[in-house]
DNA sequence: ACGACGCTTTGCCCTGGGGCAAAGGAAAGG
DNA sequence: CCTTTCCTTTGCCCCAGGGCAAAGCGTCGT
């Protein structure tokens, strides 16, 4: 059925190079997405602590932020821009196996590797802390350490989520659920209305499904043909809710 | 693509019985899968200790232990058989999200209800323990507390794997990943060698891999023709391995 | 030992979606 | 502003695997 997206064949490569730019915190208290993020657990007093201790990182499109494999020694709270989080196959072809949008909180694998890489999807920023610090900061707040939990049950539930997505439905169903889900968190950050921001590529939505990039285009032309969305640049905007939900139960 | 396997189409839906019977826990330090289970990083005094708490039940086949969005108040060690969990689909297609084996810990969300559901696939036996006694008992056991720790990290990692797997691959690629899996499992269990059970039915292993009965069923016969496995009642022998390893590369 | 039931295997046909490749667009760099 | 480089869309063809259904088997109960 489905074709190797071999890492080779995608446009660019994951680059090699980190982080691009650290850049002190400042004025957490104005963070837009703070809201959205762990942090929103933190008042003043704590969040000018936890300023301290972290460091405002850049990542061009296709920077590499952490391999699969290696220490897990930073975590992240990403601030604007896409993460994607992904394991090479032995056959070349990359899983997609989340995407890390603003306010998401990455690097905190059960073990002390990743077990999963992540890279920049587009220009994104992230808050970066040193695990040990984050950690030690965190046993000293334990609203903190909650909403930490809260952040750890809340992506398990979304891979319990994807695990059926991915399973054998149709491309349909399985675009109409990827639109509405991506909606769902959207609305978590933004409120946001019929207007759905999809910064990713086509590729990577088919390596997210699990459908070939030809596939994931051609559906969403016809969805858009059927009046059920309308495509927009970086997105799409949804014309007609009920049919889009009927599709994804399929 | 693929079709619903309905629960309705399924030969028998799982029966709304619960455990069949229960007696107490006798001679934990003669249970032969202890070794493979949580268990095993107890002491004579604190197996005692832990029998008391803890009492046998017994599963008939189709059997439900436990139902999605249950209050999870017990959990439960499988000795023998085989538990499926599985959720239900808006669409009415079941899709397995692991198997329960001999030694296998269950029913232990992270939050207070259950994610998913689960039956015994054949006649199944597991040590059921109250949730507040198993976790008052787990924190005074701190080489336990790990132990379970050390489980639930193996069971994310295998529904991370199986994530991957479910993605879109060949057949015989899916189907072959299955068996080695099912084989490292087993091995953590018997030691054993070549030979690998396979308790479930042809249904429960498409519902699991993604792939309809009858291509599972004609995949197992085409493997077993080229000689790379024999089928065996119950299971499959390993006849050629670098062949099965190559093609769950796929 | 026999019968019934349920699971598995297999054949036949068909369709959804992959492979490939070219054309069309958008964005980034000079 | 123009050129280059990706990324997306689309057409054409083909095949893996799904749907359906019948036949084959094993097993369990009486």
């Amino acid at each position: 059925m489905s074709m190797p997206t071999s890492i080779e064949t995608l446009s660019r490569s994951p680059t090699a190079n980190r982080v691009r730019g650290l850049k002190l915190l400042a004025n957490c208290s104005r963070c837009s997405i703070r809201p959205a993020s762990v942090c929103s657990a933190l008042d003043a007093g704590a969040l000018s602590e936890f300023e301290a201790i972290g460091r405002e990182a850049s990542f061009a499109p296709r920077m590499i932020v952490f391999m699969e494999g290696e220490r897990a020694d930073w975590v992240y709270t990403v601030t604007s821009g896409l993460v994607r989080l992904f394991r090479l196959l032995p056959n070349g072809q990359r899983q997609i196996v989340g995407f890390g949008l603003p306010g998401d909180f990455l690097g905190l694998p059960r073990g002390e590797r990743h077990v999963y890489s992540a890279d920049a999807a587009v220009g994104t920023t992230a808050c970066r802390f040193h695990r040990q610090d984050f950690i030690m900061f965190a046993e000293n707040h334990t609203r903190f350490l909650r909403r930490l939990h809260d952040a750890a049950v809340k992506a398990l539930d979304l891979a319990q989520e994807q695990m059926t997505q991915l399973g054998p439905r149709r491309a349909d169903a399985k675009i109409a659920s990827f639109i509405l889900s991506m909606r769902a968190r959207w609305m978590e950050i933004n409120g946001a209305g019929e207007s759905v921001p999809l910064p990713m590529s086509r590729q990577d939505i088919g390596d997210y499904v699990g459908l070939n990039i030809a596939t994931v285009s051609r559906t969403f032309t016809r969805l858009d043909r059927q009046g059920v969305i309308r495509i927009v640049p970086k997105g799409v905007r949804i014309l007609n809710f009920p049919a889009l939900r009927q599709l994804a139960e399929q």
